[in-house]
DNA sequence: GTCTATACGCCGATAGAC
DNA sequence: GTCTATCGGCGTATAGAC
């Protein structure tokens, strides 16, 4: 065997990386697997050792980028400080430009919606990760278990519309007073 | 002259129309011009004679849809319970599926932050429309020009972001308890 | 597993008749 | 203004050598 098994699968995970980041940078559709391949380091043809079809790898690759998140990241418990910051950190407008990490929720929600049902699945499990760790974070600084998925479940959702409203506007002004403004009211409900 | 302005106009307005409805359900690049115009009942050919590209259609009919929206349409002065009504219409089972009119702020926003800066405008232009005239009924109820400002733009943002992410869960009942869930968010805003 | 080369279809845009 | 027909380019997916 001229090649090893941790050999696929580390061209696998660059395969997967180069495509998420390309897709939050402009889409399922304006993204060609020969550019996913070439940031990837790798050419065309290569691509079909690794994925069945470009959808496979849409579904798969928002996967990989929820695990990824700063918020899975973030090991071990959460409390008010590092959640103010996590939301800090999302409303920014670094987190708007894409220089680091990007969030699948919101650099591909209309683009997902359009897809068949493995595409919105992976996504639809992106979401719930994300709000069952916040609504953990939550109680545990002392709301019940309903009170504090309800919150949690809005703290994503008005994060995620604001990054993604953010990063259609032209003017830069706009987008920071928007950053700004949705923090201060998540802040507010954060300190109860 | 065989057809007269009035005849263009109509067409134009047709052609629009069938756009927007298209584009909001697949996306600019899931939908073709011969698809557009054709649920326009006209032929590809005769695209060009109103618009000099895809991508400036898609401009237009962002704000057409914009000058659609039940927002606008609602004329004079938004008391509580009409904002109230509002809400709900936005955050209806109804507006996820499309089943009527679509706001393009909710379902096109991924997609327009990939387009050129005619594109954005044309969102920012709905956006900042939406947030005005939310904002003035705001105002009305007896709050500050900055509160009403705020509110208002956390309302939108919110909204949005429920919508969108709503379209991109497979799972109807989750689809339904995230309306539910930020429906009574914003209703306690409104309430004060 | 990765490469080069290619089959095949679709789409945006244009040309020219009516 | 609207039609039919077509050009040119791109992109997914496959074939076959190494």
């Amino acid at each position: 065997m001229p090649y090893s098994a941790n050999h696929k699968k580390q061209s696998r995970e660059r395969i997967l990386l180069s495509a998420i980041d390309l897709f939050c940078r402009r889409g399922f559709d304006q993204v060609s697997i020969a550019q996913i391949m070439q940031h990837a380091e790798m050419t065309h043809g290569a691509f079909y050792a690794h994925f069945s079809s470009k959808v496979n790898l849409y579904a798969e690759a928002i996967l990989t980028a929820g695990k990824h998140s700063l918020l899975v990241r973030e090991g071990g418990d959460l409390d008010k400080a590092k959640m103010r910051y996590l939301v800090s950190e999302y409303l920014s407008m670094e987190h708007v430009r894409q220089e680091g990490y990007a969030c699948p929720l919101a650099f591909l929600s209309t683009d997902v919606a359009h897809r068949d049902s493995q595409v919105r699945a992976s996504y639809e499990k992106v979401f719930n990760g994300m709000v069952t760790r916040l609504a953990e974070a939550l109680e545990a600084t002392g709301k019940s278990l309903q009170t504090a998925r309800a919150q949690a479940q809005y703290l994503v959702v008005t994060m995620v519309g604001t990054v993604s409203i953010a990063r259609s506007l032209t003017d830069t002004e706009s987008q920071k007073a928007l950053l700004e403004n949705s923090k201060t009211s998540l802040f507010a409900m954060l300190a109860d």
